[in-house]
DNA sequence: TATGAATGAGCGTTCATTCAT
DNA sequence: AATGAATGAACGCTCATTCAT
C-alpha cells in the first residue's frame, strides 16, 4: 500500500546529510541545529527522527561519509600503474586539483571539524580517524616504495617518512587554502612538492615527461599566478 | 583614586583567558560554558561580565591572543643569524620540537579552532587570520632567499613555493600529529623535511654540520622509532 | 453498502482496546503512544482516527470496559445460592485466585489506572467509579445480610461495615501483591479473611465445612508458604 | 559574600517537593511538567535545576518523602506501649484518621502513583517499595505477636497474616476513601475492623475498654454517619 | 480503508546573561 | 567588586494528529 519507495527514503537520507553538511560548515558542528538542518533539507524538525536517531547520529554519518570519500579519492588517484612516480604525482594533482573546486572550502572545514570531533569526543571516532590516516600514509609510503624499486625514487629515502611529509603537506595545503581564501597560491606549493619528488629521484634529468593528465600542467600555471595584495 | 588596580585587572583579564582557552581546548567553542571558565579562572560567572561584554568577547580574545603567539613563536624562531639555512633548520626543529611539548596537543586544537573561526564568523577575523599566513609565508621566503643568496640552496628553487610547502607541512604535521595521537611519526616527518631541503642544496656535501640547539637531535631518534601497529 | 461490516468494525475496535490496555499497563496511561497501540493491534497509527476520535477517546474506551468487567466478575462470583456464606468464601476466593493468574498484574495495574484517571479527570468519570463501588459495597452487604438471616452470621454484626471491609481487603490485597510481587503473601492474606469470617459466625463450630471449588484449599497451603527474605 | 544561606536553599527544596506533590496529584507523574512545578514553587523552570539534577530527581525526592513519611506515621502509632492490642487499635484508628486529613486526598493518589511506578519503572523504586511493605507488615506482625503474647488476641490466629490483613485494609480503605470521595463510609470500616480485632481476642468481653487517645471515639461517631446517597 | 511520512506543539534541559545582595 | 540565584530563550527530541497517496 505504501507508496513511498526506498528510493524516497534514500533520497531524504542524502538530502538530510547534504544539509546538515552544509550547515555544519556554515555554523560548526554544534551551531548547526536540527530545525535548520530540518529546513535546509525541507523537512520540519521531527521530521528528521525518522531517518536518524539522534542529531549526534546525523553528525557521525555526515563525518563517515566525508571519510568514505576522503579515502576513496585517494584510492582512486593511486590507481594508476604505468609509472609510479607518475601515479603519485597524478594523485598529488588530483588531491590538489580538489582545492579549486566549488566544495573544497567545505570539504576542508568539514575535516577540520571531524578532527576536532575526533580529538574530543568519542574515543571511537577518533579511533576511525586514527585508521583512516594510517591507511592513508601506508597507501603512499607503498607507493613511494613502489617507486623506489622502479628506480624512480632515490632508494636511500625513507618511504614512510616522505610518504608522512606529503600527507602532511596534503592537510596543511586544504588548511591555507582556507585561510587564505582567494588569494591562496596553493598552485605555487604544487610545483614545490612536484620539484621535491623530483629531487627525490635518483636521476635529476627526467624533470619534464610526467605532463599530468586532467588539470593541464599546473607547473605552468605558477608563473601567472599573482602575488598576495 | 579607584582601589583595583589595572594590574588588578589586567591579571584578571589574563586568567579569564588562560581559563577560556583551556576549557576550549577541552570542549570546543560551544562545549565551554561561562560557568567552567569563570570556575577554572577563581570566578563566579557573573564577574565575568566585568572583563568582557560577552562569551563571544572572550572567544574572540582568545583568539586573538592566540594569532599573536602564533606568530611570535615563528619570528622568534627565524631570529637565528649565522647561517640562514641552519636558521630554517632550526626553525623547523623548534616547531616540530613543539609538537612533543605538553602543551602541543592543546595549542594544535586551538589552532584548529581557529582557522574554523575565523573562516566562518567576522569577515575581520579571517582577514587577521589572513594576514596572519601572508606575513608567515613571507618571513619563510625571505629565509630561503637568503639562504639562496648565501648559496645554501639551489637559487633555481622557488622561494616562495618552499615557503608555502614547509608552512604547509608544519600545519600538516600538527593535524596528524593531534588525529595519531600516541602513534604519531613526526620524527619521521621532521627527518624527511630536512633530507627535503638538503636536497635542495646546490651541494649535497653539508648534510651534518648544522646539529641543532634544544632538542639533541630528532634525526638519529628516527631510527629508533617503533613502526606503526 | 458498505462492505466493510459493523462485526468488522467491532472487531477492530475490541482490537486496539486490547492493545491499548496492554500498552497502557506496560507503559502507562501517558507512555503509552498511539503509535504501540496500533502496532500491538495490527494497524497504522493514522488507522486508529477512524475509530477513536483522539488518544483520549481511546483511553477513556479502555477504562469504560475495565470498569464493567469489574463489576461483571464480582456479580458472577456472588451469583451461587446453596449457602450464603458459602457464596461470599466462594467469591472472595474466586476474586483472590485471581491474584494468582497471569494477567493479575495487568488488571491490578490497569485497576489502580483507572481509579487515578476517575480521581482527576472528568467528574464524569468519577461519579462512574462511584456508583459501581457503591455497587459492589451493596452486594457484598446483601450477601452478609442473608447469611445473618440464615444464621451463618452473628446478626449484631454491621452489614455495611463488614462489606466495606470486604471491599477494602480486596483491593488492598490486590495492591499488596502488585508491590511485593513474588514474596508476596496472599494465601496468609485469604487465610486471615476466612478466619475473620468464622469469627464472625454465631457459632465457632462449623469452620471446616466449606471447602472451596476451583483452587484447592488455600488455606492449606498456607502453611507451606515461605516466609519472606 | 554569599547572602543566601542554607535555610534558604532547604526552603526552595521543600517548596519544589511541595509543588511537586500539588501538580503529581493533579495531573499525575507524567502529567506534571517542569514548568507548572516551577510556577506553582514560584520560579522559573530552569531554576528547579539548581535544586534537582532532573525531573526525575524530583519525582524520585516527591516518592521517597512520602514513602519516609508513610513509614514514620505507622511507626509512631505503633509506639504506645500500655496495651499492645490497644496500641494496635491506635495506629488503625490514627491511620484510619489520616483520612479524614485535608491530605488525605492528595497522599492516596500520591501513593497509587508511587506504587505505579514501582511497578513499572525502575526495578530500584521496585525493590525499595517492597522494602517498605515488608516492614510495615513486620511492624504490624510483631504487634500482633506481642498482642497475642500478652493475652489480648488469640494465639491460635496466625499473626502474620492478621498483618497482612491489617494493611490490606488499610490500603483498600485509602482507595476506597478516594473512589468514593465524600461519600465514602470510612468510619464504619474502621468500626468493623474494630470489632474484628475484638473478636479474634481470646475473652469478648473487654470490648469497651480501650477508648481511644487523641480522635475521640471514632467508634461513636460511626452511628452519626450518613448513609450513601 | 489503510498507510506512514510529515507536521508542529510542547516537553525536559542547558546556559548566557542579569541583578539583588 | 564579586556572588550565584534566577531568568528566559533556545535546543534536542517526542508524539498526537493530519493527509496525500
Amino acid at each position: 500500500m505504501t507508496k513511498v519507495t526506498q528510493a524516497h527514503i534514500d533520497a531524504r537520507t542524502e538530502a538530510i546529510l547534504d544539509a546538515a553538511m552544509k550547515m555544519i560548515v556554515q555554523k560548526g558542528v554544534h551551531g548547526a541545529t536540527i530545525e535548520e538542518i530540518a529546513a535546509e533539507a525541507g523537512l520540519s524538525a521531527g521530521a528528521i527522527y525518522r531517518y536518524f536517531a539522534s542529531k549526534e547520529d546525523v553528525l557521525r554519518a555526515v563525518i563517515a561519509q566525508q571519510m568514505k570519500q576522503d579515502r576513496a579519492l585517494m584510492e582512486q588517484a593511486l590507481a594508476s600503474t604505468d609509472s609510479v612516480l607518475h601515479a603519485l604525482l597524478s594523485a598529488v594533482q588530483a588531491v590538489w586539483a580538489g582545492l579549486k573546486s566549488e566544495k573544497a572550502r567545505d570539504e576542508t572545514i568539514l575535516s577540520l571539524e571531524t578532527t576536532l570531533a575526533a580529538a574530543r569526543q568519542s574515543a571511537e571516532l577518533g579511533a576511525e580517524r586514527r585508521q583512516m590516516r594510517k591507511a592513508e600514509i601506508t597507501m603512499l609510503e607503498q607507493c613511494v616504495r613502489q617507486a623506489q624499486e622502479a628506480g624512480e625514487i632515490d632508494p636511500a629515502v625513507d618511504g614512510r617518512a616522505l610518504a608522512v611529509m606529503l600527507l602532511a603537506c596534503h592537510l596543511g595545503a586544504h588548511q591555507l587554502d582556507l585561510e587564505l581564501q582567494d588569494s591562496a597560491d596553493t598552485d605555487a606549493l604544487l610545483a614545490g612538492v612536484i620539484k621535491m619528488l623530483h629531487k627525490f629521484a635518483p636521476q635529476v634529468k627526467k624533470e619534464e615527461e610526467h605532463k599530468p593528465c586532467h588539470p593541464p600542467s599546473w607547473t605552468d600555471r605558477i608563473a601567472r599566478k599573482e602575488r598576495y595584495s
